[in-house]
DNA sequence: CATGAATGAGAGTTCATTCAT
DNA sequence: TATGAATGAACTCTCATTCAT
């Protein structure tokens, strides 16, 4: 990113300064006023922007929805939990790892993300992100399912599948929707979450 | 409402038919395309009547997310539970009447709930009667907060509030959402429910 | 016609109204102006009505162009001068039946072929009309010319094909269109081009 | 112009390789699409440009019709067929050489007088080329019908104005334009169009 | 000379809603 | 009561065009 700043052109950097002023204006409009109600001209407005620099510089509405939902798709920290839970053989370690690392990745994009989720039905393009937002969780904490299997630490009568309905019960978007809207800190929400899993997964802890 | 019905011309009987076919009609439509993509003509031509005859039988399309969402609001069901509950005195069996409660009130109404929780951003009239369905529920929840705690058989460390959270995580519309998303059976998904939520209130089994 | 009037109420009368004074004003506005650049907004203004009143009572831009284009598509001339047609069997009258025949027709309903014409490239469904109405004239002369040639009085070497083609050449549109364009008088005109298309598919008189 | 091409840089030899390409890729687009329907930014991207190139290089969307239509205004094949008809005094021979002169104007330019004639209606500027290059044949062609005249060998009643319309319904635009709609070959359309017009300007050949 | 970025103006169309019947 | 007709207000999007580089 630096050594791009270096390589592009002044014009280059002024335009992608606009397009990001405006995918945020729109994310600010969005998340508040929902997708349908946010006209293209109210983000224009918001971004201090002509209406057609909306178009030139994003496109469209359902440009925007694409741009916001691409914008900080770095997974580095998902690709970490990743590699950490595949070091540990501990079922309960590695649900506390799932736990804290959906939460740091929510917390990064929960404005996004909720924005997708709430507007799911009032566009198809936003339904689609959606769901693509959703797949992608949902394969991981297959991974993560898998991984649990493996261990052999878990309770009887569970495959994989079902594993990892459960993580998605608890580590999904529902869960951590109902938790923020709780009120419920972030890491509080993520200790209790794991404990909850670990309850659902785990064989009974006492001998 | 059974008297009425004799009182009432064959007129008015008719008017109200017109009524109930154009609620329907927009409850299906919105259930499909969502509220914003809904347009007043489409239910109307839905219905069979004409465009005005929405706004002279039912109102505007605020009008009719209302009267979907008074439709059914007949809670006999969870007055039953409310009074099952108070005749306990055991509260894993006060968990077990709530998730069978809440399942049976979400299944009878779940497409009107899906709508207005999906369309909560599409319109603020939406949103108010989303917080309207929640805070009811919320409600009785407290009310089972309140009666778990009275029984005194809960862990250590939980209050009225934090039971009620508790109930919401697992009882509220998101968890019910949540199950109906991953395929669960409404019977099995409130065992499931309510076996977990024991598992986060009540003292652990052993000893 | 006159029935319907007595039959159809108030409301739909005023209703017919509005919409022959929409496409009326249309009409004039394509014909002055040309489609393209013509706007809804002005064919509104020009009938003094508002801007959805054309789509209620017409449809769009391009209903405009089917409604006029249909709007006076009685044949009763054309009938009644292939009816004639067929009772004649000198090959110089019936070029000359021809001749006014379509005169008439075309004098009829010249301002809106002439938009069709003229605005073929503008868009898609004008093309289509135009190409439509093309169609109708060619067929007709197509039966003009088989009767000619049954007549047995043409020249020599004149198979039913290049005789509707010398037909179009005098008769069609743009015969008519460059008559009209260098002020011809339409029965001057009409006798003209009898006289024209009789050299090119009669015998040499003399002999 | 050749001498032109020794004097100019090679930038400038350059600039109207892109003026000539973005003035070709205009007429394609033109002729298939008419126009209106054409935008400024597909004519650029079909020659390979960006959009601004086409105002700096051309003009404005104006410009390009201008360009196009005085593309290749060489006149070279009309002023030789004028000095022939000078110099004979048959008027058969002088319709021939004029029907067969035309073809050839016609044919070289074809393209470019179909787009000016089917858009005249889509842009004033397009209507006025249209009407220049009209003026422009119809001045030639009253050349034509004075020097019949004076040959003194036409039919009786016809004076020059008569025969210049006569000679303008022959070989103007229009016919032509009807020639090729039925598929006719440009040789075969000169000689039977010579054939007519002398039909309708000469005495009959018979005595 | 050529370009990318940005713009103002305006087009067609849809929508929720009201009026007269 | 129910309706067809008509409307005003937005909205998304396209277009031709100019400015700074």
């Amino acid at each position: 990113m630096a050594t791009r700043e270096y390589r592009s052109s002044v014009r280059a950097r002024h335009a992608e300064d606009t397009r990001r002023t405006i995918v945020e204006a729109a994310t600010e409009l969005f998340a508040s006023q929902g997708y349908a109600r946010t006209s293209v001209a109210a983000v224009a407005a918001a971004a201090g922007v002509a209406v057609n620099t909306v178009y030139t510089s994003v496109g469209g509405k359902p440009a925007l929805i694409m741009a916001l939902s691409e914008d900080g798709a770095e997974d580095t920290t998902a690709i970490e939990t990743v590699r950490r839970i595949e070091e540990t053989d501990d079922p309960a370690e590695i649900l506390r790892l799932t736990a804290f690392g959906t939460a740091r990745v929510r917390r990064a994009r929960w404005r996004v993300l909720a924005i997708l989720l709430d507007n799911r039905t009032a566009d198809p393009d936003v339904g689609a992100a959606a769901d693509a937002a959703t797949r992608v969780v949902r394969d991981r904490l297959d991974l993560v399912a898998a991984r649990l299997v493996e261990t052999g630490g878990l309770a009887a009568g569970l495959d994989v599948g079902r594993v990892s309905e459960v993580l998605w019960f608890y580590f999904g978007f529902e869960a951590w929707r109902t938790a923020r809207g709780l009120g419920w800190e972030w890491d509080d929400a993520a200790a209790w979450l794991a404990s909850q899993a670990a309850s659902a997964l785990l064989p009974d802890r006492v001998t």
